[in-house]
DNA sequence: ACCTGAACACCGTTCAAGT
DNA sequence: ACCTGAACACCGTTCAAGT
């Protein structure tokens, strides 16, 4: 990769997150992006290699925000933890449509190593070892990635849930009555619902 | 969309299935598809109306081979959550890449509607009610989501965990040390320890 | 009426040609 | 040496033309 003359990756992340934010994921192409730069297509191909290098630059421009300083530490350690994952929730909300590219390029990101070594710095202090350590950062992540997903592909608030509580009653009882009260789960409620149930079981 | 002549849903979908498992998903075209079919391209349009089509009958295919009955009723509940949970993971562990496709588009999936609705049967039995319902239900998608693609693009025996072990020890010292611990943790291990986490949790 | 191949508007990426 | 547009091999989908 020969040296970037007057755009900086974050300049290119930028518009690669503009272009993302308005048309999806699915319209992010090398095209739309040089466009958005204002540049010929084959000059992205000065700053990357290859688009995945250029999704990589997303991924890390969107993570590379979330704050990784530990919380005070005079907090129960749970709260410490509920607090390093509420940021890295509110991070990726604001471009919910990288969460895809964010599981795909995860390795890479500082801004994940970062936000890792936090959280087990508070694992670590809170008495976790070897593979009980291993294995809460590991379900934590896999809770965070899950959870946004379906929040951002099917909200409880959205029309697959009226879809399923209008399922015939005979066949899907539980799933149609379930749904009517789903309908009044707010998002903050069973994201935060579900780590507390998490965070309760890994403490024991 | 006209009348099937020749193939079924189910044989269009074992085609695409063949591609993916041999290309990826990646590789998942609707030409590359009619090539394995031995048939046109614009064949396919006799059975679906846009790719989109296709993909939901790959998700059906491989989320309707999920087995739906429920577990023997003498288990407590939370082995019986535990069995489906298996269940799940082990349909979709055999086609990974499909995954993705999963999220997206397991809302019309009746295998999948079948599954919570067994799940739902025993959070009732177990005495779940009302929000607490929902977030069981939900939270459990979203661990066995994340967890299959964190399993998949990252397992913790790929070179993925190497790399972070190998990270600057002053810069990264728990992150380093927590991948030498993680390459001696099993893709089982990792999935059901998060799991049985989660279910102390929500049973609490 | 049924099927299909050419065509259109895209895509990532290579590479030669122009400055 | 630097940059770029044409070109290549793809893609989903439309549509006219052929049977």
């Amino acid at each position: 990769m020969p040296r970037p003359r007057s755009l900086t990756h974050d300049q290119l992340a930028s518009a690669a997150l503009a272009v993302i934010d308005r048309d999806g994921l699915a319209g992010l192409s090398m095209r739309a992006v040089a466009k958005e730069l204002g540049m010929s297509t084959m000059g992205l191909y000065r700053y990357v290699d290859e688009r995945e290098e250029l999704e990589r630059l997303v991924v890390e421009c969107v993570l590379g925000a979330v704050d990784t300083e530990p919380p005070p530490p005079e907090a129960p350690w749970g709260e410490r933890i509920e607090i390093m994952v509420r940021r890295l929730r509110d991070t990726l909300s604001a471009h919910p449509a990288v969460v895809p590219l964010t599981v795909a390029h995860r390795h890479r990101s500082p801004g994940v190593l970062r936000w890792s070594e936090t959280v087990l710095a508070i694992l670590i202090e809170a008495g976790f070892e070897g593979e009980r350590r291993v294995v809460a950062l590991r379900s934590l992540l896999a809770y965070v990635i899950g959870a946004l997903q379906l929040a951002h592909l099917g909200p409880l608030s959205g029309d697959g849930t009226v879809a399923i509580s209008a399922l015939r009653p005979t066949e899907f009882p539980h799933m149609a009555e379930t749904a009517r009260q789903a309908r009044n789960v707010g998002a903050d409620d069973e994201f935060f619902g579900g780590l507390a149930a998490l965070m309760r079981g890994l403490n024991t």
